[in-house]
DNA sequence: CTGCATCCGATAGGATACTG
DNA sequence: CAGTATCCTATCGGATGCAG
């Protein structure tokens, strides 16, 4: 496979889909916790774990790996006595926060339509055997089938 | 907890934070593809399943009631001979297709650059021996660590 | 300090069989 | 047709111990 077999990328449904891709590396638990950290300033690999908190070291080194295999960070070694590592964002890394700013933002301005849903759908069902409802067009499903 | 326990929401590093919630949801395999069928117009069950196709009737069926409860799509039984369903988007569901569409926009735009530093990063350590850097200011890693 | 290796529990997700 | 239930595997992710 010497040039890229080309794939379509045109198909949603297809693993290779770029969407997927991005989905799958942004939908982990870390990786844009620690893409917001880096978009501040450059960071040690210390400064990234006790700023993150809660990130174990192996889904942390995990994470900034993935995040420099995509090119979104650069990572660089000083050999100094305690090493020391520095991870900062590339032009790459940078220009992704805008779209994750959107989605961000669209987080919070729906969250309490969205926990309001929840509430209602875990909520036993209502009564809602009064009015004569028996005109065989549809019933919505108002909670949930048993759960 | 009756009344909701505040949790400030503006902790980007919180469970609760509305980002989080929205990326859990999205992140998983299948979301994003349903609510892309869905967002042509509304489906039936059967119709979505071959649509995405790939997905098993237990992941579609779990998808569907975790967008179903986060009040994206609304789902009507009609009580025919053959039982259908009906899967439409609220506005809510349809309100997400644009920041859906900005992330989408960026994956097509990056993804040669990034499956380009995926190749660099996969490839063997380029021999770097040449010019001289030996200025003990610090250490890109070009290639993978050992896998 | 930074990170890798290992063990281990929790969960996501697929295949299959069965039901209203 | 549209699920539900069960089983089984792969992966995710945390804890711990060791190393350069």
């Amino acid at each position: 496979m010497p040039t890229t077999p080309v794939t379509p990328a045109a198909d949603p449904y297809s693993a290779a889909c770029p969407s997927r891709q991005l989905l799958d590396r942004i939908g982990d638990k870390w990786t844009v916790l620690v893409l917001g950290v880096l978009t501040q300033s450059p960071r040690r690999y210390g400064e990234i774990a006790r700023a993150v908190e809660g990130v174990s070291q192996k889904m942390l080194t995990q994470t900034l790996r993935h995040l420099e295999r995509d090119g979104m960070v650069v990572r660089t070694v000083h050999a100094t006595v305690p090493v020391r590592v520095d991870y900062e964002l590339t032009d790459l890394g940078r220009s992704l926060s805008g779209p994750l700013a959107v989605l961000e933002a669209w987080a919070v301005e729906h969250i309490d339509v969205i926990e309001q849903a929840r509430a209602a759908y875990d909520a036993p069902a209502p009564g809602e055997g009064s009015g004569g409802v028996g005109d065989g067009r549809g019933v919505r499903s108002g909670s949930r089938p048993s759960r």
